[in-house]
DNA sequence: GAAGTTCTGTGATGCAAATCACAATGTAAA
DNA sequence: TTTACATTGTGATTTGCATCACAGAACTTC
C-alpha cells in the first residue's frame, strides 16, 4: 500500500545477497530511495552532515582526504557494487561532520537509507549488524593499505598500483584522466608523474594519449 | 555463586562509564579475565588469531604496523584506558588474521572478552553496541590523522606530534626512548631524528639524554 | 678500571621527488 | 583559421631524507 520501491528487492538480491532477511528487505524497499549519479559529482564534501548512508549497486565512488592545510589531496579508496561507505556509519551514528569527500568516480546508482535505520536495524537484524560489521572491517583494511602504500611504497609502485585499481573500478584497459588528476589523488607533483608515465611507456606497460592511458 | 569478578563492575564505572547496563557489566564480570601486562610485552602479533578483545583500563597500548616487504614500521596509533582495539573486532568478528601489532607502551591493566561475546551482546546491549561502533569511529578517525600526517607533514612536524603525543600517553613531560626506537615508529632513519631532535634542543623545545627527552 | 656494547653526533654523498621554468603539442572557442 | 587554453614533455635546481662512515660519549660487564 504505502510507497514501497519495488525495484530495491531485487536490487539487494543482485548485489547485498547477505542481507537475505525479508524484513529487513521490505524495510529497506519502505524508507530506501534510489539515486543515480554521474560522474564527478560530489556526494559528500568535508565538513559537511550526512543525512543517509548510500547502499552502492551500480558504478564506483571515490573516498579522498584533504589536507586541512594547504589544500592537498590524497586518494583513499575506492567503493565498488556491493559496498557501502562507512565513514558514513561514523559520521551519522556519532553525528560528526565528515573527514572525507566522497565523488562519482563511475557513474552510480545507490539506495540511500536515512541514518536513523542504520542504527536501528543494527538491533533488529543480525544480517544488516554483519554488514555494517564487515564494511567497517573493509574499509579498515583499505586504510592499512593506504598507509602502506604512502609510507613504504615510492611513487611508480604506487603509480602502478594505482593505474591498475582504477582499470578494475572503470573495467577497462583505457583510462581517461589527466597527469595533473592522478598526480592529485597520490599527492605528488604533475612532472613526477608525467616521467614516470613516460617510462611506462618506454617499457612497453601503458600507452600516452592526452586524457587518455591504454594499460598494456 | 559462579567464578564472578567481583572487581570489574568497579573497573567499568570508572573507565567504561558508558556501559552502564547492570545485565551487562554482570555479563562482563562473569566472563571478562583481569590481566596486567608490562611495559614492552607484545599483545597480539601480525598474522596471529585473535581470541578475545581487550578493555583497557589502566596504562597504555601501541598499535603498529609493519611493512611485508622489508620489515619496516610505522606507529599507527596509541590506545589508552577507556579505549578497546577494534582492530580486534573485525579481526575476530570476521575470523581474519591480524594485519598489525600491538604492544604495551605503559603497563597496562585490561579485561579481556571472549570474542563469541563481542558479537552476542551486539544485539543484546545497545550500549554495547554504541561502544563498539563509537570504538571503529574514533579508531577511524586515528587512521586518517596518521595518513594526513605521513601523507602531508614533513619529519620535524611529524617528531613534534609524536612526542607530544607520547607525552600525553605516559603523563609526563620526561620520555624514556631512545633515537633509534622513534624512529623506527615514524619510519625514518635514526641519523634524521637525531638531527631533528638536536634541532628541537637547540630551539630550547626539548633537552637530550641518553635514552632520555625532557619537553620544555 | 679495562673492554665491550649501546647510544649519540656529525660529515659526506646519493637519490627520489618537489619546484621552477619553458617549449611543444593538442583541443576548443572566436 | 586564428586565438586561447589545457595538457604534456623535459631540463635545471633545490630539498628532505636515506645511507654510509666514523668518532666520541655513556653505560655494562668482567
Amino acid at each position: 500500500m504505502d510507497n514501497i520501491n519495488l525495484e530495491i528487492p531485487d536490487l539487494l538480491r543482485r548485489h547485498f545477497p547477505f542481507l537475505r532477511e525479508s524484513s529487513l528487505q521490505k524495510e529497506i524497499a519502505l524508507v530506501g530511495a534510489i539515486h543515480h549519479f554521474k560522474e564527478g559529482e560530489i556526494l559528500m564534501n568535508f565538513g559537511s552532515y550526512i543525512k543517509s548512508v548510500p547502499l552502492l549497486v551500480k558504478g564506483a565512488i571515490k573516498v579522498v582526504r584533504e589536507d586541512d592545510v594547504d589544500g592537498k589531496e590524497l586518494l583513499l579508496y575506492f567503493l565498488h557494487a556491493g559496498q557501502t561507505c562507512s565513514m558514513s556509519f561514523s559520521c551519522c551514528m556519532m553525528n560528526k561532520k565528515s573527514d572525507i569527500r566522497t565523488t562519482v568516480e563511475d557513474d552510480a546508482t545507490l539506495i540511500a537509507i536515512p541514518i536513523k535505520y542504520v542504527d536501528e536495524w543494527m538491533g533488529k537484524y543480525s544480517s544488516w549488524k554483519n554488514f555494517v560489521m564487515q564494511s567497517y572491517d573493509s574499509r579498515m583494511r583499505e586504510m592499512v593499505r593506504t598507509i602502506d602504500s604512502i609510507a613504504f611504497r615510492k611513487m611508480d609502485e604506487r603509480l602502478l598500483e594505482y593505474l591498475y585499481q582504477k582499470s578494475k573500478v572503470h573495467q577497462s584497459k583505457i583510462l581517461f584522466a589527466t597527469h595533473q588528476e592522478i598526480a592529485d589523488d597520490l599527492n605528488a607533483s604533475r612532472e613526477a608523474i608525467s616521467r614516470l608515465l613516460k617510462k611506462l611507456e618506454n617499457s612497453n606497460r601503458v600507452r600516452l594519449e592526452r586524457n587518455k592511458i591504454h594499460i598494456l
